[in-house]
DNA sequence: CAGTATCCCTCCTGATACTG
DNA sequence: CAGTATCAGGAGGGATACTG
Protein backbone atom coordinates (compact mmCIF):
# COMPACT_ATOMS: atom_id res chain seq x y z
CA UNK A 1 0.00 0.00 0.00
CA UNK A 2 1.49 3.12 -1.05
CA UNK A 3 0.37 5.44 1.88
CA UNK A 4 1.80 2.63 4.40
CA UNK A 5 5.11 2.59 2.90
CA UNK A 6 5.32 5.96 2.94
CA UNK A 7 4.59 6.66 6.29
CA UNK A 8 7.48 3.91 6.79
CA UNK A 9 9.89 5.84 5.04
CA UNK A 10 9.44 8.67 6.71
CA UNK A 11 9.84 7.96 9.90
CA UNK A 12 12.88 6.06 9.06
CA UNK A 13 14.16 9.20 8.04
CA UNK A 14 13.11 11.35 11.27
CA UNK A 15 14.78 8.40 13.84
CA UNK A 16 17.75 7.56 11.98
CA UNK A 17 18.81 10.43 9.66
CA UNK A 18 17.22 13.75 11.06
CA UNK A 19 21.17 15.59 11.63
CA UNK A 20 19.55 17.90 14.03
CA UNK A 21 19.31 15.01 16.41
CA UNK A 22 22.31 13.32 15.79
CA UNK A 23 24.00 16.81 16.22
CA UNK A 24 22.04 16.69 19.89
CA UNK A 25 23.12 13.52 20.60
CA UNK A 26 26.38 13.96 19.70
CA UNK A 27 27.30 17.50 20.77
CA UNK A 28 24.57 18.37 22.74
CA UNK A 29 24.32 17.85 26.56
CA UNK A 30 25.76 19.40 30.05
CA UNK A 31 29.49 19.23 28.97
CA UNK A 32 30.56 18.92 25.80
CA UNK A 33 29.50 22.60 24.55
CA UNK A 34 31.38 24.38 27.76
CA UNK A 35 34.57 22.12 27.13
CA UNK A 36 34.53 22.88 23.39
CA UNK A 37 33.51 26.69 24.11
CA UNK A 38 36.71 26.54 26.55
CA UNK A 39 39.12 25.51 23.51
CA UNK A 40 37.88 27.96 21.65
CA UNK A 41 39.07 30.57 24.15
CA UNK A 42 41.83 29.05 25.25
CA UNK A 43 43.59 27.32 22.31
CA UNK A 44 45.52 24.77 24.02
CA UNK A 45 44.19 23.20 27.86
CA UNK A 46 45.53 20.64 30.47
CA UNK A 47 43.14 18.11 31.66
CA UNK A 48 43.56 19.82 35.30
CA UNK A 49 42.93 23.55 33.85
CA UNK A 50 39.20 22.32 32.25
CA UNK A 51 38.33 20.60 35.48
CA UNK A 52 38.85 23.35 37.55
CA UNK A 53 37.44 25.93 35.01
CA UNK A 54 33.85 23.68 34.75
CA UNK A 55 31.79 23.97 37.79
CA UNK A 56 30.58 20.99 38.61
CA UNK A 57 32.38 18.62 36.57
CA UNK A 58 33.65 15.39 37.73
CA UNK A 59 36.73 13.55 36.69
CA UNK A 60 34.48 10.62 35.71
CA UNK A 61 32.55 12.96 33.81
CA UNK A 62 35.51 15.43 31.89
CA UNK A 63 37.26 12.48 31.35
CA UNK A 64 34.12 10.39 29.39
CA UNK A 65 33.00 13.77 27.49
CA UNK A 66 36.86 14.20 26.04
CA UNK A 67 36.99 10.64 25.21
CA UNK A 68 33.95 11.19 23.06
CA UNK A 69 34.99 14.68 21.54
CA UNK A 70 38.33 13.08 20.74
CA UNK A 71 35.87 10.35 18.61
CA UNK A 72 33.95 12.59 17.01
CA UNK A 73 37.67 14.09 15.77
CA UNK A 74 36.58 17.69 17.69
CA UNK A 75 39.34 17.46 19.99
CA UNK A 76 43.31 16.56 20.23
CA UNK A 77 45.07 14.61 22.61
CA UNK A 78 48.08 15.68 22.99
CA UNK A 79 50.55 13.38 25.72
CA UNK A 80 53.84 13.91 26.65
CA UNK A 81 55.66 11.08 28.82
CA UNK A 82 56.67 13.12 32.02
CA UNK A 83 56.22 12.46 35.72
CA UNK A 84 54.16 14.03 36.78
CA UNK A 85 52.18 13.52 33.48
CA UNK A 86 51.32 16.37 31.20
CA UNK A 87 48.28 16.23 28.73
CA UNK A 88 46.95 19.25 26.64
CA UNK A 89 43.65 19.21 24.44
CA UNK A 90 43.16 21.01 21.99
CA UNK A 91 40.38 21.93 18.86
CA UNK A 92 40.56 20.11 15.31
CA UNK A 93 40.04 22.35 12.77
CA UNK A 94 36.25 20.65 13.08
CA UNK A 95 36.06 21.23 16.24
CA UNK A 96 36.90 24.99 15.75
CA UNK A 97 34.53 24.80 12.78
CA UNK A 98 31.87 24.94 15.53
CA UNK A 99 32.67 28.51 16.44
CA UNK A 100 30.11 30.41 14.05
CA UNK A 101 26.95 27.57 15.50
CA UNK A 102 28.14 28.25 19.07
CA UNK A 103 28.26 31.87 18.33
CA UNK A 104 24.83 32.42 16.88
CA UNK A 105 23.55 29.62 19.53
CA UNK A 106 24.73 32.12 22.35
CA UNK A 107 23.33 35.31 20.80
CA UNK A 108 19.99 33.16 20.29
CA UNK A 109 20.25 32.06 24.01
CA UNK A 110 20.96 35.77 25.36
CA UNK A 111 18.26 37.09 23.43
CA UNK A 112 15.63 34.51 24.10
CA UNK A 113 16.23 32.95 27.12
CA UNK A 114 17.32 33.12 30.94
CA UNK B 1 41.53 36.58 49.06
CA UNK B 2 41.43 38.35 46.07
CA UNK B 3 42.41 34.31 43.37
CA UNK B 4 39.68 33.47 45.46
CA UNK B 5 36.98 35.62 44.34
CA UNK B 6 38.02 35.20 40.97
CA UNK B 7 37.45 31.50 41.37
CA UNK B 8 34.01 31.97 42.79
CA UNK B 9 33.04 34.26 40.07
CA UNK B 10 34.61 32.71 37.25
CA UNK B 11 32.50 29.42 38.58
CA UNK B 12 29.38 31.21 39.22
CA UNK B 13 28.96 32.47 35.79
CA UNK B 14 30.04 29.23 34.13
CA UNK B 15 27.00 27.23 36.27
CA UNK B 16 24.41 29.60 35.84
CA UNK B 17 24.84 31.90 32.83
CA UNK B 18 26.59 30.44 30.02
CA UNK B 19 24.10 30.61 27.39
CA UNK B 20 24.85 27.37 25.45
CA UNK B 21 24.27 25.66 28.24
CA UNK B 22 21.21 27.34 28.41
CA UNK B 23 19.79 26.51 25.02
CA UNK B 24 21.29 22.29 25.35
CA UNK B 25 19.22 22.23 28.43
CA UNK B 26 15.68 24.14 27.21
CA UNK B 27 15.51 23.31 23.65
CA UNK B 28 18.43 20.33 22.78
CA UNK B 29 17.16 16.78 24.04
CA UNK B 30 15.56 14.09 21.95
CA UNK B 31 12.35 15.38 21.01
CA UNK B 32 12.21 19.13 20.83
CA UNK B 33 14.04 19.63 18.13
CA UNK B 34 12.55 17.56 15.77
CA UNK B 35 8.85 19.20 17.38
CA UNK B 36 9.62 22.61 15.97
CA UNK B 37 11.79 21.50 12.83
CA UNK B 38 7.81 19.55 11.80
CA UNK B 39 6.37 22.77 12.97
CA UNK B 40 8.66 24.88 10.52
CA UNK B 41 7.39 23.52 7.53
CA UNK B 42 3.79 22.39 8.35
CA UNK B 43 2.56 25.67 10.33
CA UNK B 44 -0.30 24.05 11.84
CA UNK B 45 -0.28 20.67 13.44
CA UNK B 46 -2.87 18.97 15.64
CA UNK B 47 -1.30 16.71 18.41
CA UNK B 48 -2.35 13.47 16.61
CA UNK B 49 -0.51 14.49 13.39
CA UNK B 50 2.60 15.16 15.90
CA UNK B 51 2.56 11.51 17.31
CA UNK B 52 2.30 10.37 14.14
CA UNK B 53 5.09 11.68 12.29
CA UNK B 54 7.49 11.67 14.96
CA UNK B 55 8.74 8.01 14.85
CA UNK B 56 8.98 6.47 18.45
CA UNK B 57 7.87 9.21 20.61
CA UNK B 58 5.10 8.19 22.95
CA UNK B 59 1.59 10.46 24.06
CA UNK B 60 3.60 11.04 27.27
CA UNK B 61 6.35 12.28 25.83
CA UNK B 62 4.99 14.60 23.35
CA UNK B 63 2.18 16.23 25.68
CA UNK B 64 5.39 17.25 28.16
CA UNK B 65 7.71 18.33 25.79
CA UNK B 66 4.83 20.52 24.28
CA UNK B 67 4.38 21.29 27.69
CA UNK B 68 7.82 22.95 28.13
CA UNK B 69 7.86 24.46 24.46
CA UNK B 70 4.69 26.18 25.35
CA UNK B 71 5.97 27.37 28.55
CA UNK B 72 9.27 28.86 27.06
CA UNK B 73 6.69 30.76 24.45
CA UNK B 74 8.30 28.94 21.49
CA UNK B 75 4.54 27.18 20.72
CA UNK B 76 1.40 27.85 20.54
CA UNK B 77 -1.68 25.72 22.13
CA UNK B 78 -4.80 26.23 20.62
CA UNK B 79 -7.95 24.16 21.55
CA UNK B 80 -11.39 23.94 20.63
CA UNK B 81 -14.26 23.21 22.72
CA UNK B 82 -15.22 20.59 20.21
CA UNK B 83 -16.27 16.92 20.68
CA UNK B 84 -13.77 15.13 19.41
CA UNK B 85 -11.26 17.86 20.93
CA UNK B 86 -9.00 19.36 18.56
CA UNK B 87 -5.81 21.06 19.55
CA UNK B 88 -3.61 23.02 17.18
CA UNK B 89 0.07 23.76 17.55
CA UNK B 90 1.90 26.38 15.64
CA UNK B 91 4.86 28.21 16.33
CA UNK B 92 5.22 31.34 18.00
CA UNK B 93 7.30 33.95 16.10
CA UNK B 94 10.19 33.50 18.32
CA UNK B 95 9.94 29.74 17.27
CA UNK B 96 9.81 30.84 14.33
CA UNK B 97 13.39 32.74 15.11
CA UNK B 98 14.97 29.18 15.45
CA UNK B 99 14.76 28.21 12.01
CA UNK B 100 18.06 30.11 11.25
CA UNK B 101 20.17 27.96 14.13
CA UNK B 102 18.24 25.16 12.95
CA UNK B 103 19.08 25.21 9.61
CA UNK B 104 22.92 25.74 10.54
CA UNK B 105 23.21 22.90 12.72
CA UNK B 106 21.40 20.62 10.08
CA UNK B 107 24.26 21.92 7.67
CA UNK B 108 27.39 21.61 10.05
CA UNK B 109 25.94 17.87 10.85
CA UNK B 110 25.19 16.71 7.71
CA UNK B 111 28.88 17.88 6.61
CA UNK B 112 30.51 16.71 9.96
CA UNK B 113 28.43 13.91 11.78
CA UNK B 114 26.88 10.55 10.63
C1' DC C 1 48.90 15.16 37.19
C1' DA C 2 45.65 12.64 34.81
C1' DG C 3 43.07 9.76 35.07
C1' DT C 4 40.19 4.63 36.86
C1' DA C 5 37.27 1.99 39.75
C1' DT C 6 33.41 1.50 42.41
C1' DC C 7 29.16 2.28 44.43
C1' DC C 8 24.85 4.36 44.52
C1' DC C 9 20.90 6.77 43.29
C1' DT C 10 17.94 9.71 40.58
C1' DC C 11 15.50 10.79 36.78
C1' DC C 12 14.36 10.00 32.18
C1' DT C 13 11.92 7.16 29.27
C1' DG C 14 8.93 3.60 27.43
C1' DA C 15 4.86 0.63 27.85
C1' DT C 16 0.38 0.13 28.99
C1' DA C 17 -4.01 1.33 30.39
C1' DC C 18 -7.44 4.57 31.15
C1' DT C 19 -10.65 9.06 30.47
C1' DG C 20 -13.35 13.57 29.40
C1' DC D 1 -9.07 13.13 19.80
C1' DA D 2 -5.99 14.62 23.13
C1' DG D 3 -4.39 13.73 26.57
C1' DT D 4 -3.39 11.67 32.02
C1' DA D 5 -2.07 7.86 35.42
C1' DT D 6 0.81 4.46 36.76
C1' DC D 7 4.65 1.47 36.97
C1' DA D 8 9.07 -0.43 35.90
C1' DG D 9 13.78 -0.52 33.80
C1' DG D 10 18.10 1.32 32.65
C1' DA D 11 21.35 4.72 31.59
C1' DG D 12 23.48 8.86 33.25
C1' DG D 13 25.64 11.17 36.55
C1' DG D 14 27.63 12.28 41.36
C1' DA D 15 30.78 11.13 45.41
C1' DT D 16 34.57 8.99 46.92
C1' DA D 17 38.70 6.46 46.88
C1' DC D 18 42.51 4.75 44.52
C1' DT D 19 46.77 4.48 41.00
C1' DG D 20 50.73 4.83 37.40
Amino acid sequence: MKTEEKIVEKKYQQAKECPITIFMEQIGGKWKPVIIWLLLSNEVMRFNELDKAIDGISQKMLSQQLKDLEKLNLIDRKSYPVIPPKVEYRLTEKGKSLKEILTIIMNWSNQNLR
